[in-house]
DNA sequence: CCATGCTGGCCACCTATTGTA
DNA sequence: TTACAATAGGTGGCCAGCATG
């Protein structure tokens, strides 16, 4: 049909109004040197006078990168990934790239290769991928690597630029609030197996248990769900001996709660809770459930600090973009600068336990006291 | 800085290799006709041997089009467009398309135009835009509409293309559902009144208790959160005459279940309560919730399809990519045919009310039925 | 050396034209 | 007419070289 092709004005467009050549226009636009201030304010005149927008696939078909950041993110709608990525989405923008995600259904090798593919067919500046299980982690290190790419809540033993919530600490954190309330150890109900999240959550338990030199029990194996929760409620109630339970997320606590319920076991009197996230409704839980908080916003913040500065050995993607023209002095991309265009400003720097050669990061997150943690009954 | 530039193979390079010009490449790529079958074998196992990928921002560059999505959607993570996002990127990549996000944290005027400026910067084919309040529905009737544009949970006054849930209709069951079960009338706490979500399912609410002849009381405000739920139970339960509560979201819901708690009012004992959404926990709150699920799959299919289907006037996108190969013989690109590559197969027809004029469809939700609604007590 | 202009090649692909068997 | 080859111009922007006040 007739595609009518409603190109815009080009470069050398914006050159004729303002009676400059087409090079000219692109020194401005590139922050060049050289160019007189008269110059440079009469071609942004111009610029605005003719509405021109530069075009994207012309500058990235020269020059090879696409200012955009691919993300891969698994399908679910867990309260974890969805936050992280909402956040990331954001502040992206914020420093002035695009966004390209692609979700994957099947957390598995085969799903990131493709995906990554996709990507790195766009020409993307970086990647980031939510890698939460060892499949998908593992696929990363034989991909080609021409492009900076940073893990979010990857294996925490690979090398690699990776930023993540600290979840040892976090499940430190949660067990030791359980003791410190006088409970002589702490149940737990873990992730999926696989899923670093909850292998770490569990090695923070276990890690504080011991520590406090207090029995370690038997995990109970969930699945991020309520039902997994409601489930390992249905027996935990019927043990005298369980007085305090740790849950992985709040999710499972909330299936959790509704099973204790049921069975007429009373938080906190009889049986202690914390969760993990603090989602939303937790407040709001009966009881109100004692949790942990992460920190995404900080988490998405340090993905974001890795691409830019390129700390995983590719190189750094070059800083802000200029095509408001309200920076005019501004001179060359000065390498770490992300906040090209309306950041929000103060861009805190993000609290990490800095490892050395590797650049992971760990945002430690935080308890958020409520009502669903007591002392022991008796 | 080297920047090595590690170009892949172009066209030519397949041309050299399979004994053709570049102009049969090309031809096999774009699914010519003309061209014998021999040719087109060799093309593409020279394509396969050199690992040949076409190089998109060229492509985009000549066609003035990249076969990419935009997404325009609230940076919030309620449960409603973050299920929805996830479901229309998923099912946008098995269409074969890129998905470009941009989140816009204050849902006005501003922020969306320059979020959908950003998305016709980089050439998309078309954009979607999750406008859940009026100011940025009404935006969107200023845009320069050069692609296909469809609104999610948009002003359903509003002409254009749009798919939505079917809001009225999901007011309208919670309600008959509380009805039947034998309550004289029902109370409703609504989300922000500037959101359509919300005076749907408040107009379906009243329209129901009309055609009941039944008394309409005042609406509770709320603003979708937990606590504001938590607020209207606070009064609600004081209230001898209130036997029956919807809540606009399951997680007002869940914070009027703990007001009515910590009351003592039994739900469904003294007061049923009926939300919507649907969300994972609901059916695991005390009591299990009795709510409305919408289809947000169906509305993220119909979303892709009014797109590609061009059903807001500006003309479909073309079908199908063939990059893989795989599907030799099909000839030119048949609009309508979205599912390009490696789609999941049945795309059922999503079942629609359809409007005439415009391309309207709103899914109907579906009632799920739980613990929390009795009859009303005496 | 400074601020520009001009010319031209290049990026990878699309498409149209002409010619050939 | 069919199935190509060869050639060329166009897409918009980058950059290098060289000339000029």
């Amino acid at each position: 049909m007739g595609e009518r092709t409603r190109r815009g004005p080009s470069m050398f467009d914006v050159a004729r109004v303002a009676g400059v050549s087409h090079q000219t226009v692109s020194r401005v636009l590139n922050a060049h040197p050289n160019v007189r201030e008269v110059t440079r304010t009469r071609v942004l005149s111009a610029i605005d006078e003719l509405g021109y927008r530069p075009n994207r696939a012309a500058r990235t078909l020269v020059t090879g990168r696409d200012r955009v950041l691919g993300v891969v993110a698994p399908g679910s709608t867990l309260f974890g990934p969805v936050s992280l990525l909402a956040a990331f989405e954001e502040q992206a923008v914020n420093a002035g790239f695009g966004v390209s995600v692609v979700r994957i259904r099947d957390l598995d090798g085969a799903s990131v290769r493709e995906a990554v593919d996709r990507h790195l067919d766009g020409q993307v500046s970086g990647i980031v991928v939510i890698a939460p299980v060892a499949p998908v982690a593992a696929a990363l290190d034989e991909l080609p690597r021409t492009v900076p790419l940073v893990t979010v809540d990857g294996d925490p033993a690979r090398p690699g630029a990776m930023a993540t919530v600290d979840q040892v600490e976090g499940g430190r954190v949660a067990t030791r609030r359980l003791l410190e309330a006088g409970h002589r150890t702490v149940w737990h109900i873990s992730g999926p197996p696989d899923w670093f999240d909850a292998a770490g959550r569990a090695a923070g338990w276990e890690a504080e248990l011991r520590a406090a030199g207090c029995e370690v029990p038997p995990v109970v194996p969930g699945d991020w769900s309520p039902d997994a929760g409601y489930r390992a409620g249905q027996f935990l109630g019927r043990m005298p001996e369980v007085t305090a339970v740790f849950a992985a997320n709040d999710a499972m606590a909330t299936g959790l709660l509704h099973a204790l319920h049921e069975r007429g076991r009373a938080v906190p009197g009889d049986i202690s809770v914390v969760g993990f996230d603090d989602v939303p409704s937790s407040a709001h839980l009966i009881p109100p459930l004692t949790t942990i908080r992460p920190d995404f916003e900080a988490v998405a913040r340090a993905a974001l600090d890795l691409l830019v500065a390129g700390a995983d050995g590719v190189g750094g993607i070059n800083g802000a973009d200029n095509t408001g023209g309200a920076n005019g002095t501004g001179g060359a991309n000065n390498t770490g600068g992300a906040n090209g265009t309306g950041g929000t400003g103060d861009t805190d720097p993000v609290p990490v336990a800095s490892g050395e050669a590797v650049a992971h990061r760990g945002v430690v997150p935080v308890l958020v006291d409520r009502d669903s943690v007591g002392p022991p009954p008796g």
